[in-house]
DNA sequence: TGAACATATGAACAACTGTTCAAATGATAT
DNA sequence: ATATCATTTGAACAGTTGTTCATATGTTCA
């Protein structure tokens, strides 16, 4: 760290995010960043499904399903209605398919 | 797992993404989702920077900085040039931003 | 009320990840 | 050559994360 960038850093300074959104960026990411639940956002593109309709389709556990919806679910990525003893689980928001839309093509090309 | 879904799954298994495409979404998300990088990516938003500046930015370690910045390079979203004794990052895709952008939104609205 | 179904929850364990530290590489100038 | 600067690398350690298993909650129907 010997060369001087005094004037570079706090220019860039001025334009970063606050700490604290940066974290949240972090930690929003973060919930992208396994398969299963990439598996799960996929799962719901079209339309909303119960649990078990995802665990068979993902071939896992039901549990293991319900603690990733939580997670999906505590980032307002997912939401559920109840119908009796089903609990359907479905997309919140049009920013999960444009993350993962942005992420397919960097990917893909 | 008792009620049937199986032309539900049928139909939706047709959408889905092979499942090596899923996983190289997982893995880059992955990527995005840790602070360090995510300031590290928002610092060469305008213009490269050498790692000893990212690193003074940060008030961390330049080894600490290096490592990330193998981890960003690896998946082709940093990309660099050496200059003498200096090795200069910059972004190497538009996609970098226009994921943290949608990320933004979704935290900010 | 009791049985069956759908989902949620908590603890525990293995696997993974980020930082640190010490040492190595690569480039420049004297 | 050697000293110095900029960066990389590898091993190691602490902290985090995803799944499993057992159990609990909540709903429906007989």
């Amino acid at each position: 760290m010997a060369h001087d960038h005094s004037t570079l850093l706090e220019h860039i300074r001025q334009d970063m995010p606050t700490d604290e959104l940066l974290q949240d960026l972090g930690d929003l990411f973060k919930i992208f960043g396994d398969t299963t639940r990439i598996k799960i956002m996929y799962a719901l593109y079209e339309d909303e499904m119960c649990v078990c309709a995802i665990a068979e389709l993902l071939g896992m556990t039901q549990s293991a399903i319900s603690h990733q919806l939580k997670t999906l679910k505590s980032a307002n990525l997912v939401a559920s209605r109840r119908s009796g003893k089903t609990i359907y689980y479905h997309l919140s928001d049009e920013h999960v398919k444009s993350i993962i839309a942005q992420g397919y093509e960097h990917l893909t090309e």
